[in-house]
DNA sequence: GTCTATACAGGGATAGAC
DNA sequence: GTCTATCCCTGTATAGAC
């Protein structure tokens, strides 16, 4: 997929395009400042206000300047959801393997991040959902598939180590750990006082075998 | 809630602003073309693309027309949702008291209704979770309040038919079936490969009694 | 390589003519 | 009730400074 910062920095290509900028440290900087000012003026304004000349002036730069460094507006916003999943994933990495069934905990480590963050992702899956995106449509495509086969692992160890009910198929329960949490931070993010930790745990209940009394 | 189309007719105040529309036969007849053309637009350009020119363009008028009956674009896309809503209710109605679980259904037919719809629901939502769309935001909050009241009428009704397992509390059940439901279709949308029918059975079959054998 | 200045087509909102 | 004209804003594109 997307290149490692690192490794972009190696290949020495000449620069054909705007989206393949980064090779050199300033343009390095001014790459990652573009994407960590984006996330901050969204979260302040909302999609349609978070225009590319209201991050060029919290940065200090003209609007024009940031299309050396993505192509599109979109392209932006998409690469800021990828540098979030890639940290994301990084730190799951670091954090070991799961311990059982632990989904709620997912849940909540998505809501420490920036509501701002899902807000912004939200908006950029409606966008996937409409005619004539492809890329972000692509974009999420794969990540929900990525994200299934993630939560197919955890559930495969889970019904290994006898914490997961046995009759309950791999595939579809996949789809619905994602769906769940999906959802309820959904209704989270619109009104707080919905209680998606609750309902995290209730779903990891009814996965797990009936007590044996 | 929103008025119904019948009491609106009724209550005889003056026009006094683009809100208010809808009291005579040539005004409804617009208002009613213009909230069909919208969603047919929608489901053709997508969200940026349908703009009040485009709609205008499809019904033969100026955009600037459009404001005599809707306030602003944002209004416009939520009555066409708030109908929608009316209508799915009234259905829902007519086809009697909901016999035991049946969210798999429900969830088929919400598939049903264009899919230009759903991703149109989505674009608002995603609206409604940034700063500044209060008029959105109260709609949804609403909104997924109605659905999860719904739920728990039915949820309770299984609990009594001996057909939902008994220790599970109601309302964490209720925003986990509207949960359910929105994430499976997201996933759907994005890729018709998911079979959220199957998840959505799966999630029934959770919620049942143990088999007494 | 990086950035500014500038132009363009199109958007929503709005005022006032008819 | 509908129009035209206008305002300011947007994303995109290009030319050229340094």
């Amino acid at each position: 997929m997307q290149a490692q910062e690192s490794s972009a920095l190696v290949t020495g290509k000449p620069a054909t395009g705007p989206g393949s900028r980064g090779r050199y440290p300033k343009g390095v900087l001014r790459r990652q400042e573009i994407l960590d000012r984006t996330i901050e003026v969204f979260a302040e304004l909302g999609f349609e206000s978070t225009s590319l000349r209201a991050i060029g002036e919290a940065i200090g730069v003209s609007h024009a300047a940031l299309r050396r460094y993505f192509e599109t507006r979109e392209e932006l916003f998409l690469e800021v959801l990828r540098e979030k999943d890639r940290q994301a994933l990084a730190a799951a990495r670091a954090d070991g393997t799961p311990h059982g069934i632990d989904f709620a905990r997912h849940l909540d480590s998505f809501a420490s991040q920036t509501p701002g963050l899902m807000a912004l992702r939200h908006s950029m899956i409606a966008r996937a959902l409409e005619p004539g995106n492809e890329t972000s449509q692509a974009f999420f495509v794969e990540r929900y598939e990525s994200l299934r086969s993630g939560a197919r692992e955890i559930l495969l160890l889970a019904r290994e180590a006898g914490v997961l009910r046995p009759d309950i198929p791999i595939d579809a329960a996949a789809a619905l750990v994602i769906a769940t949490m999906d959802g309820l931070s959904t209704q989270w993010l619109l009104d707080r006082r919905v209680d998606m930790h609750e309902g995290m745990i209730l779903f990891e209940s009814l996965l797990q075998p009936p007590r044996p009394e």
